[in-house]
DNA sequence: TTGTAAGCGTTATCAC
DNA sequence: GTGATAACGCTTACAA
């Protein structure tokens, strides 16, 4: 902490505090030969001015605050945070503001983290949360914090929030499922209190309906979107009388997990079992084999929703406005081509010959 | 943002804006009567102190601010990064301060990254970087800002960190696999800009010698911590013409990426090759085989820097401390009893036997 | 183009 | 136990 005041800077610069603050505020009336000086002097001392002064005048941060669900095992569930955290603190960065992000936010008292919001840290915030009437929304209204919203809940009908069309991206994953041959398809779904679970279940329906095929509820089982409940999901599937050809996980850590299972059968996929994902992870071309899946524009859902927050702020654009985002089906290796009746139980053999060298 | 200051909840209140400050900050000297009223004018209009104005007079924010190496995607390469996040929002909320972790700081300029240092956003800074001459620490000691590290480099001696016994923890990695009968150990490293990685190769090198065991230059691979890596590493130690038959790899995430190479060969473990990991992230176990690892208390890690910082920042403890977490050997089934010799190239079979049902 | 001075919303030091 | 009042370090009219 360099003890240096602009004051400081003014008197070493031989000119007056407004004239080191037009220079740091790059305002154009200053004469060259001074605001080189004056840099010059900043520099040298390292001088930065006081954040708290400065929000205290303008009455802004150029902060924006992420609000992650669950933030202190976000990271470890679901990695496709990472990507909209990533897309967040792209745009900030191009358009001059910092990105923050609250650690562990279950650990703070409600009140705490309230107050946070509500003393002005941020100018705006960046809410990822897909959850079913969450509360976050309505606080921050009331709060008249400024936000856009990443998922989309139609109890809420947020005023401005990008999101992805759920129904048809499901929809699209089974489909291709069905093309392949698939009759008997399960799914294993995220949480109930999550808006895109239904949503996603809507257009398995679709998908299943508008193929004469029947939707055994035997088939539809439910995760917490990591990687364990994905595994236990799939097990469940594999005590069944008559298990599914197919599976359609609705997020990639889960169908992951499924694979897992698969593999402690000893049951080969495509061959014994197809699945598709949703996200498009990084791990999901990680995985053996590499998932097909449905792609979430995660990186762009984190640049749109921080740039239409950021045209708020600058009142650039106050109407309300929703951005729904394409999604596109990634074929790569989980579902192939013709579904096999399933031997159950079975041994794996050979199965090394799934990718080749 | 509800527009009313300390002055409006004061007159709403009748009384003083002193009274009103000495309430939002738990000053014993109110009376119980006074407290009660203004607390409930305070609630009533969902009114929070500017922390701008407070932080200017008080020059003080109780935020910590977060850093990690490489920031934006350090969340996709390395879990371990979550943990330590983990650990030290945990220690923020208990002690009454808040952590803030700035997203894609590779996306920001470098100027920009320092003046946001500078600027007092923060009381102190816990880094986290095991970098070898990160330029991070003489820069925020140049700059008088109060951190502590958690990783140790052994160029730069920072007065307060937190970090394991690196050739311990290696050591005792690589005499397990010895212990087994494993006499032809590689090993993938991490890159070697990291203090860890020289630290963890002689551990390696400690454990073969006192066995009396060759180092095999063959055997030494290096990879960037990433699962991608220590699939190519060991795709590159399975092309030798002597294998070895363990392999030691500094991280999960490498671990995780050798397996995935080894069963792309067809090759099992760990009857074909003994792998052991390093830090113990979730993901360990939910890999196949579970592996074998050396445990990192990453989250204790997080918390013990974090309390170390806000002891500094509240002259509790100006003194240098270095704080060596112990490490634990984790077994696990990837590495096996008995190694044998491989047969290579050569398919798995039967491999659905390895984790029964 | 530059300087003077007011004010941002708190906390803290005094009196009372 | 309570209330004036002076900082805190900036930005920004307004004057010069």
């Amino acid at each position: 902490m360099s003890q240096l005041n602009i004051e400081d800077i003014a008197r070493l610069a031989g000119v007056s505090r407004s004239t080191v603050s037009r220079v740091l505020n790059d305002h154009p009336s200053v004469r060259p030969a001074v605001r080189d000086r004056v840099w010059q002097v900043i520099n040298e001392h390292g001088y930065a001015p006081q954040a708290a002064a400065r929000h205290l005048v303008t009455q802004r941060t150029r902060i924006i605050g992420v609000l992650f669900p669950r933030s202190d095992n976000f990271l470890l569930a679901n990695p496709i945070f990472a990507s909209i955290g990533q897309g967040i603190g792209r745009a900030c960065a191009q358009r001059g503001y910092i990105a923050m992000l609250s650690l562990s936010l279950r650990d703070m008292e409600q009140k705490v983290l309230l107050d946070m919001l509500r003393s002005r840290h941020f100018d705006g915030i960046v809410l990822v949360s897909s959850e079913q009437n969450d509360p976050m929304p309505l606080f921050l209204k009331q709060a008249r914090i400024p936000y856009t919203r990443i998922g989309y809940d139609p109890e809420q009908e947020d005023p401005h929030y990008v999101a992805i069309d759920e129904v048809e991206a499901a929809y699209k994953a089974v489909k291709h499922l069905i093309a392949l041959g698939h009759k008997r398809i399960g799914i294993i779904q995220g949480p109930a209190w999550e808006a895109c679970t239904p949503a996603r279940y809507n257009g398995y329906k679709k998908a299943m309906e508008e193929a004469g095929l029947p939707i055994d509820p035997e088939l539809v089982e439910e995760g917490d979107w990591t990687h364990t409940s994905g595994n236990d999901a799939m097990r469940q599937l594999l005590y069944l009388k008559r298990p599914p050809t197919a599976v359609f996980a609705t997020n990639d850590m889960m169908a992951a997990g499924a694979l897992h299972a698969l593999y402690e059968r000893g049951l080969r996929v495509p061959e014994d079992m197809a699945i598709v994902g949703f996200d498009d992870v990084p791990q999901t071309i990680v995985v053996i084999p590499p998932l097909t899946t449905i792609r979430q524009p995660s990186i762009e859902m984190g640049m749109r929703a921080t740039e239409m927050l950021i045209d708020l702020l600058e009142g650039k654009e106050g109407q309300p406005s929703h951005i729904i985002l394409p999604t596109t089906l990634v074929v790569r290796q989980s579902c192939g081509a013709k579904p096999q009746h399933i031997q159950f139980p079975q041994k794996r053999q050979e199965s090394a010959s799934l990718d080749g060298h």
